[in-house]
DNA sequence: AAAATGACGGTGT
DNA sequence: TACACCGCCATTT
């Protein structure tokens, strides 16, 4: 099982209409200063069947990137739609930030 | 095996 | 609050 294989499982255990930021999936897949290798994985998987990655947004509620359609602006629009609160243009991570699991 | 890259995070200015 | 710099980790070349 390689890290990318838990990142991914980690991203998929998401819950719809909360977000995860980079650092707190580094940290559920084993290394908590790993996320920006988790955010190049995310960039390999824009919209996979299988993998949300626009549930993960930076540590600060920032949206960073999106490879999938419509960018950055469809990423936010696609959160607002799972009921993610925002908070001007960043996520409200203490609403809709998501910890791991409880 | 070594160097370079990148959807990051934290600190300093 | 916004911008710049340094440090970190896994992946890719």
């Amino acid at each position: 099982m390689s890290f990318r294989e838990r990142v991914y499982r980690v991203t998929r255990s998401i819950p719809k209409g909360k977000v995860a930021t980079y650092a707190t999936v580094a940290e559920l897949s084993g290394s908590p200063r790993a996320a920006r290798a988790v955010g190049m994985l995310m960039r390999d998987n824009p919209d996979a069947p299988h993998t949300p990655c626009h549930r993960v947004v930076a540590s600060d509620g920032s949206l960073h990137g999106y490879s999938g359609d419509g960018g950055l602006a469809g990423k936010r629009r696609l959160l607002l739609s799972e009921g993610v609160v925002f908070r001007g243009s960043k996520v409200d991570l203490s609403r809709s930030g998501w910890a791991g699991p409880a």
